[in-house]
DNA sequence: AAAAAAGCCAACCGCAGTTGG
DNA sequence: ACCAACTGCGGTTGGCTTTTT
């Protein structure tokens, strides 16, 4: 039995569709069938046109929001997994709340799908952990209170806190990603002579790495610190950042900042500028300074 | 066992950008 | 240049399910 309001509501019809009357609320395995039907057959070159072809009782916008979100045959069914909510932080770290960006990281993964993970998962497990979910950040009340990560002797804050930017990429050759981290710990820093660009300044330091192929294995330890005895170049799903098997990382630092350069093998060519934002993003991450980070190279 | 609260997610709303007449 | 229709997106809602009291 319905409520007098959803009596009223059904009456109204959508906004969009003006004074049509149509089907609001759950869809049907019928409605599905229809839809599907028509779709898988027809396609969709005008949603507007599909409810009235597919004979479905439902504005266009309803019926593109059901295919997209429930009937695409590509769709992945069942929860996220570690690593999709992890390409999920990293992303969003970034982009922020642009669900349907992330969502291209995910294939078979919709905005909503993401956009529903994230509030009722991830956000939570953000703030239990003391991090804001916005930004990223701890938030203060979560400051560890350990004195060795907060002052020195001299009573002077140390850094704690690596963030990176991201260099413009027009100004890089197209095989070459360098960004910068600021504030790192400066009992590491023994290398002199920064580099800006690989077309200004030679790499002072190298290293050559292995390629893996996600975003996690360069992430070794719950504290998101970059395990660089084994650092990874990675590749973000089928847009490989390197084609070769080897990577070469340039490294260079002065007392608060590193930068930091990665030279795809000359045989490579393009690299995913959304993965180079993501790594760099990756780079943003609670440090205590009085871990070996192990900058050995 | 029942009621209340919390979790979850499908679907809707409204805005902004795009397109075509 | 203007306007209406269409499309895509993010925010929000509402209702079903699960968990807690």
């Amino acid at each position: 039995m319905k409520e007098k309001w959803e009596m009223k509501r059904d009456e109204m019809g959508h906004r969009c569709c003006g004074k049509h009357k149509v089907k609001r609320g759950l869809w049907s395995p019928e409605e599905d069938e229809k839809l599907l039907r028509y779709i898988t057959t027809h396609g969709h070159p005008s949603w507007s046109s599909v409810p009235k072809l597919a004979g479905l009782q439902r504005c266009g916008k309803s019926c593109r929001l059901r295919w997209i979100n429930y009937l695409r045959p590509d769709l992945k069914r069942g929860s996220f997994n570690a690593e999709e909510e992890q390409i999920i932080i990293d992303v969003h770290r970034i982009l922020g709340n642009k669900w349907a960006q992330i969502a291209k990281h995910l294939p078979g993964r919709t905005d909503n799908e993401v956009k529903n993970f994230w509030n009722s998962c991830i956000k939570k497990k953000l703030l239990s952990q003391g991090l804001d979910p916005s930004t990223h950040n701890l938030m203060p009340s979560h400051k560890r209170s350990s004195s060795s990560t907060t002052t020195n002797n001299n009573n002077i804050p140390k850094p704690r806190k690596m963030t990176s930017i991201m260099k413009n990429p027009t100004d890089l050759d197209q095989s070459t990603i360098a960004f910068s981290i600021t504030n790192i710990n400066p009992h590491t820093s023994t290398k002199p002579n920064r580099f800006k660009s690989p077309n200004r300044t030679p790499i002072s330091t190298q290293a050559t790495i292995p390629v893996k192929d996600t975003m996690s294995s360069l992430l070794e330890d719950e504290n998101m610190i970059p395990n660089w005895s084994d650092v990874n170049a990675m590749a973000i799903h089928e847009a490989p950042m390197f084609s070769g098997d080897k990577a070469v990382v340039g490294v260079d630092d002065d007392d608060l900042n590193m930068d930091i350069l990665f030279n795809t093998p000359s045989s490579s060519s393009a690299f995913d500028p959304d993965f180079a934002s993501i790594f760099s993003s990756a780079m943003s991450i609670d440090f205590n300074p009085m871990d070996d980070l192990g900058w050995t190279f």
